[in-house]
DNA sequence: AGTTCATATTCTAACATTCGAATATTAAAA
DNA sequence: TTTTAATATTCGAATGTTAGAATATGAACT
């Protein structure tokens, strides 16, 4: 199990792929889009975006010649993101309220 | 910040050190308990929790010769692991309130 | 069919992480 | 003060991860 969940994390264990996500978290992007806004060479981008999708933390729909990402468990990962937010930038009023 | 993230989501991409976490997700334990429940060489167990301390993610108190140690921050902790046991051991009633 | 646009894959060198083995530290007991 | 028990550190070989370069795929347009 442990090795399951720590799979998982080296998938998030990388910051150009916290970036995607983050980009992905209001919505679908295609991966053109993504790639100007993070300034990262698109075969890297695609390499990244295979990693992701290995661990089903994103999936895409194709629109013509184009690949539309997105979340593919929006909530969990934002609250996940969220909760070590509190951690690392750490404001005490940022604390969530299961922890207070 | 996605550096700052990734460092500490790497601390968490290991399975040896999710299970220390576990162990001490109950309370205190020293080096030596921690290292027969997990059955890992001793030198091997240092270098994790050496890790796991730099990521402020376990501290200890000296007790004699032994050190004991402890989650810095349970809660978030617990939440973070509860979080990612939902999306992984995918159960649907297992869904945190906030995700359905 | 040939071209183009969007994305993916493969290969590889650089770099990082891991574990075992050996050794070091350090507090307390003898 | 020597010994012992508990834990930590250092080193090195094996292994894993990364990014860039080159190349491949595949859908839509001509």
């Amino acid at each position: 199990m442990y090795r399951q969940w720590s799979d998982f994390f080296k998938v998030l264990a990388h910051p150009t792929r916290l970036a995607i996500i983050d980009s992905l978290k209001d919505g679908t992007r295609c991966v053109g889009d993504v790639c100007e806004i993070l300034t990262v060479p698109q075969p890297n981008l695609s390499q990244h975006l295979a990693i992701l999708r290995r661990e089903r933390i994103v999936g895409f729909t194709e629109d013509g010649k184009k690949r539309c990402y997105y979340l593919e468990n929006p909530c969990l990962i934002r609250t996940l993101l969220d909760l070590i937010g509190t951690k690392l930038d750490r404001k005490p009023e940022k604390q969530p309220a299961c922890c207070r």
